[in-house]
RNA sequence: UCCUCAGUAGCUCAAUGGUAGAGCAUUCGGCUGUUAACCGAAGGGUUGUAGGUUCGAGUCCUACCUGAGGAGCCA
């Protein structure tokens, strides 16, 4: 099996491998998907499966409308009158499951190209229309959240839950294609500062008796890992581990952040992809990230038009002018003291900032969307900050006074992609930590990268959701991951 | 966590401090293949919760709960 592996070279692969899972997918599926059955010819013979948007009844004809997720498109069901007993009609209601045979044919009404006409139906599970809660009109978002085991069947939700795939695969597709190895970074850390924010502690101790140390302390010692444990808020510094093996790498998993956060850009559990590179610097990482966005990004484009095209229509109609623009143009590369010198004449001219701009404080929300929807309006990659609001890893530059930091700042959204070169100098990262208050012996294995075989090497982290926002124009984060975790809420 | 706004029928929203309404959904009936179908009728309410002001509160006041937007924190 000779099957190159190097980078661009995923679609010269032998198709013959594709028409086996093809033949076994119908084995598997015992039917077709309607977005297959969407692109056979009149006359095929086909069993879909799927659940019932709406019917409507003619005098001597019912028409369903069937869906199951593959498409964005229904498939409209032809029932003649008389075809069904009249138990089994009235159980063809929306929120239904159905299995229905019957024959393709070319549809005489505008909206699909083909219809299947029906010769035998099965109702899997009946909805009673009374009480179920997806009507065909309109739902507000908030209502859909309140009804999230449902709300994917809404077409705005079976549209961001393919994007959702798409992106996913693309991902790892841009990673596996450039050989990046795909690295499964722990989520149960005993790490207790990574340089991010709060974080959910892990335990199994019993809360009402908790054992106490002489000092009147909980005693961690009885705890499951004989120490406090905490879910991940980042998998970068156990990247870097392997970034010292392999290279290139990427993590591709779950993070929690237990701040009290309630924005529509902030979930308490959410997805991050963190790229972590040896033999790299801070311009590898910038255009790393410039290139990832861009290919990810095409891809979905390609393999999802028709849900973008419904986002455009719905959601955003300035969306796939938006994403067109970020994949044919070049990224602003701002240095943070370039940055800080715009915002200043910004206000030199009469624009008033809530905060005021000035070197050495953090750009906030308001000078982020300056800067990418006004002055540039397209992705700006901000580098370069100064060594005070950033992390113990990044590594200093020369000046001695800014870290190899960058932001990726996208319209709209702000900060969608975080990293830095890191620090691989052990003696300037051990006064860097003593200079934040860390522990040495808290980060000994961290350490050690840097006394054995230390590399310059560069990453950053990406949040899948916000990504997620960016593609589909969405406005709250909660409405592109399936089960949002936020303060107080943890339904479903 | 702070600031602002909003909670009325299953959903989206009306209602000057004076008898709580509409559209959609649902049910029933009608309708030449419809596509957010159309036409007609019916059912559907402790106005988020608890207090208070008032002859009288959906409406005014207080507290709380829930949701949304903005800020901080961040991805």
């Amino acid at each position: 099996m000779a099957c190159p592996t190097g980078p661009g070279q995923a679609k010269a692969c032998p198709t013959k491998l594709t028409l086996f899972f093809e033949r076994l997918a119908h084995l598997i599926t015992n039917g077709e998907y309607i977005k297959d059955i969407l692109a056979r010819e009149p006359g095929a013979k086909v069993a879909a499966r799927g659940w019932v948007k709406t019917r409507r009844d003619g005098k001597g004809v019912h028409f369903v409308q069937l869906q199951d997720g593959s498409s964005a498109i229904d498939l409209q069901v032809v029932i003649l009158a008389g075809l069904l007993p009249e138990a089994v009609l009235a159980a063809v209601t929306t929120g239904s499951s159905l299995r229905v045979e019957g024959t393709v044919v070319a549809s005489p009404g505008p909206g699909q190209p083909v219809e299947l006409r029906a010769e035998a139906v099965e109702v899997y599970g009946p909805a009673d229309p009374a009480t179920y809660p997806l009507q065909k009109k309109g739902h507000t978002m908030e209502f859909l959240r309140e009804i999230a085991h449902l709300r994917s069947r809404s077409n705005t939700f079976s549209a961001v839950f393919r994007v959702r795939n798409a992106l996913c695969y693309a991902i790892h597709r841009f990673f596996q294609d450039n050989g990046f190895v795909y690295v499964q970074t722990p989520l149960i850390t005993t790490l207790d500062c990574e340089g991010a924010g709060q974080m959910f502690q892990v335990t199994t101790l019993d809360l009402a008796a908790t054992p106490k140390t002489p000092e009147g302390r909980p005693d961690f010692s009885h705890d499951f890992f004989a120490k406090p444990a905490h879910l991940t808020v980042s998998g970068q510094l156990e990247a870097e581990m392997f970034a010292h093996s392999f290279a290139n790498v990427y993590t591709f998993g779950p993070t929690f952040r237990a701040e009290n956060s309630n924005t529509p850009r902030h979930l308490a559990e959410f997805w991050m992809i963190e790229p972590e590179m040896a033999f790299a610097d801070l311009d590898d990482n910038r255009r790393l990230a410039e290139r990832f966005l861009k290919a990810v990004l095409a891809e979905v484009m390609d393999r999802c038009r028709a849900d973008l095209e419904f986002f455009n229509k719905r959601v955003d109609n300035t969306l796939l002018a938006t994403l067109a623009n970020v994949v044919e143009n070049d990224f602003v590369h701002l240095p943070y003291t370039e940055a800080v010198r715009i915002l200043e004449e910004a206000a030199a001219k009469g624009k008033t900032w809530e905060f005021p701009v000035s070197w050495g404080t953090d750009l906030q929300s308001e000078h982020e969307r300056h800067l990418t929807e006004e002055v540039f309006r397209k992705p700006v990659v901000v580098t370069d900050y100064p060594t005070q609001i950033k992390a113990f890893y990044m590594r200093l530059n020369d000046d001695g006074r800014t870290v190899a930091a960058m932001d990726v700042l996208v319209p709209r959204i702000g900060e969608i992609i975080g990293g830095s070169q890191r620090e691989e100098r052990l003696d300037v990262l051990r006064q860097r930590m003593v200079g934040q208050g860390l522990k040495e012996e808290d980060y000994a294995w961290y350490l050690d990268l840097r006394r054995f075989g230390s590399v310059p090497h560069a990453g950053f982290g990406l949040g899948l959701e916000r990504m997620m926002m960016y593609l589909t124009g969405m406005k709250n984060i909660r409405d592109v991951i399936p089960c949002p975790r936020t303060p107080g809420s943890a339904a479903f």
